[in-house]
DNA sequence: GCAAAAGTGTTCCGGGTACACCCATGT
DNA sequence: ACATGGGTGTACCCGGAACACTTTTGC
């Protein structure tokens, strides 16, 4: 058996029965105030489909991934093509490639990443944002995919220090401690909890104070030098 | 700009400039004795290519994806066809897919496997069993993707139960321990270890003992029940 | 009997948790 | 003044680490 291919290099690359081609999608969370509600919750943007297949329902933010391109690189473009989005962290969630997870055959690379609300671009033709607790049926095995990442979410911060990656630069504890509440899905002692990441040594305490309501709060930054070295022997691998 | 491509789809696909491929390895850990030691070491497998590139060099077991196949069933069959080996643990470990990893356009989704002494086969052409703290020089960015595979078995093994995926079905606790020493290694309390193994609730004690030098040791098996559910909503995902 | 590994008991320490309490600010 | 969240102090509990000690075998 032989087959042939003819086809312009610029296009979507056509359904061959036995090729193979290699997506990148990208499940990327923000916390947002809930309207009509003070509490924060979890929520992450999805790109309407245009075309067949699934069109019309919602699916992760991703694209094909370009021979020249690193995969980290083609999560971000991808992203930043589709929703306008640059996330603070990123970070390779897992590769799906079951055989019927699409009509043709695609292996996507899915990367999940956080992002603050302040960098969030809002009004992006066909994409909107939804909380992460009630999401539609989604295109794909992307339900399946979304669950997975707000487990390693879940995880992660258990043991390492990525909730920054939701907050601006300076931020109070008590929003730092709402963060890790929200994604926790539990309260948690505020007293202790300034102990514990006071002591983690990732935090740097500045001279400014939020003020408002009651006391002023003392702001802190993120101690930057740590954040390496978690994953182990790779960098910012591919 | 256009291209063709006419091939035999039983062939190895040829080198199109703009295309990507999808392979599937998977580094294999096993527990050995080192000739002339009583201690034990990390070892694994490695295939010696007989092509371009990285002829002659040692290399991670693998071999393409079929478009029939799930990622873990891929995974298990190069595994299986290039040292004939049927791991008791195989868990996706990472997508490899950096631009300049190979002269051509590569994506690599590593798997990571543990097997037990028992169900090793051995003299398996083109198949040597290495030492993991002293690698020769491997094909491709294989170096990195073992010491990667290394960090995770250690975290692994920190927190999680699959030191049993190195041993047979019956085993001392002593044997547990110097699983554990040997992947952490440093020496472990033996007196500790026994307690915190089996409250765990993850050793079922058997009325068998391991008799030899001392004073017999009980044997233990695992409790299989436990398993699962450690890797959050990914049953046995691709 | 003695060496050595199996197995038990006990103490200490540190980190997490619960909770009482004081401090500083807006209204 | 008082309500409210910011921030401190302290007692308790539990799990891990260290280590002394007893038991059971082979030689």
């Amino acid at each position: 058996m032989t087959r042939t291919v003819l086809m312009p290099a610029e296009t979507i690359p056509t359904v061959i029965d036995d090729a193979i081609r290699v997506a990148v999608s990208t499940v990327i969370f923000t916390l947002r105030r809930l309207p009509g509600s003070d509490a924060a919750a979890v929520a992450l943007p999805l790109v309407r489909r245009t075309r067949d297949p699934h069109e019309g329902q919602w699916a992760l933010p991703g694209g094909w991934l370009d021979v020249t391109e690193d995969l980290g690189a083609a999560a971000s473009r991808t992203l930043a093509e589709t929703t306008g989005l640059a996330p603070s962290y990123l970070e390779q969630l897992y590769a799906f490639g079951a055989i019927d997870r699409s009509p043709s055959r695609v292996v996507s690379i899915v990367y999940w990443a956080l992002i603050r609300p302040d960098e969030i671009v809002d009004a992006v033709e066909n994409v909107s944002w939804f909380d992460a607790a009630a999401l539609p049926e989604l295109a794909f095995d992307h339900n399946e995919i979304v669950d997975y990442a707000l487990w390693r979410l879940r995880n992660k911060v258990g043991y390492s220090r990525i909730a920054h990656g939701l907050l601006a630069d300076e931020f109070t504890l008590a929003e730092l401690r709402e963060v890790y509440e929200t994604i926790l899905g539990r309260r948690l002692d505020p007293a202790n909890f300034r102990r514990q990441v006071e002591n983690s040594g990732n935090l740097i305490p500045t001279e400014r104070f939020r003020t408002g309501s009651h006391r002023p709060a003392r702001l802190y930054r993120y101690n930057q030098d740590v954040e390496l070295a978690e994953r182990g022997p790779l960098g910012a691998r591919d």
